[in-house]
DNA sequence: GTACGAATTCAAGCCAACTTGAGGTCAAGC
DNA sequence: GCTTGACCTCAAGTTGGCTTGAATTCGTAC
């Protein structure tokens, strides 16, 4: 059988059939063919699905994620956009590192406030001031979770 | 005087009035007194709310965000904690630093189809094994989009 | 031929983080 | 002393990405 019963995907993949379902329902994966009810998928559906997960983690909506996808199902991306959303993490990336140091700065810092304390409040300043070089609204990537249970 | 109004802290940090009521009432930050109805704030809600948008940046929900602070409204966490939690960053950092990697060679990369990248596959690979590596359950910081509309 | 278990549909629910809207209040300027 | 306009309250709505639950349908194993 070349085709994957559902129950295959999600064993493979973690990605729960109600996900699969919902993922169908919006067009992002199809099913090729039913066994009774079962939806089977084709085998590349798990190629897909990690180019969704990947995707996600980038910061892509799902809709964003679909556009991604041409008619004939392989990612086909403008590039521009891609090196958009490249920016757009580097710019993430930078923001975490800064977050990061001001993190590790606190934990160390033995100034009784941190408000008071010099370095503190440079290091707040420049990662404050670093993100209002941001146009009104930045596009935004997020990075959600993996949800799990 | 030495309060700011809603209206100036609205101005100067472009956090909406809807949203600085609504982080009121969630006890995130909190308003010193009023002039008539109108909320004034303290002078270092400022600094809070640059705290806040950093927090958030970096994947912190606002119950996360208002645990960070004590009860005397200044920063006061555990180190350890703070140590975990500037861990957790590096290890987003990391993961987003790949993730840019795979994007920016989608970007760029001739192949006419990435599935048939060697390239393209081999940096699929790790960037989907590599979040697997994830235990059961991380404390997960998230970045989450900058809302916009 | 019947029990089982895994899948199905469909509608509704959930969560965070806000926003919106209706109707009300107040200080300041004229 | 009236108008103005920025604020107020409170409840309800929004969005994205799923999950949950009840009632149902299959294929397979016995």
């Amino acid at each position: 059988m070349h085709f994957l019963d559902i129950g295959e995907v999600v064993e493979r993949t973690g990605v729960p059939p109600s996900t699969l379902r919902y993922y169908e329902e919006i067009g992002l994966i199809r099913s090729v063919a039913r066994h009774g009810l079962r939806r089977q998928f084709d085998h590349d559906v798990l190629m897909k699905l990690s180019l969704i997960a990947m995707g996600k983690a980038a910061g892509f909506s799902l809709p964003e994620i679909s556009g991604m996808f041409g008619r004939d199902d392989r990612p086909d991306i403008p590039r521009d956009q891609l090196h958009a959303r490249a920016k757009e993490l580097e710019r993430q990336i930078v923001e975490l590192r800064m977050l990061r140091d001001v993190i590790r700065h606190v934990a160390d810092c033995p100034a009784p406030s941190h408000m008071e304390c010099p370095s503190f409040r440079k290091l707040l300043k420049s990662a404050t001031t670093t993100p209002a070089s941001r146009p009104p609204k930045p596009p935004a990537a997020r990075v959600r979770p993996a949800r799990r249970r």
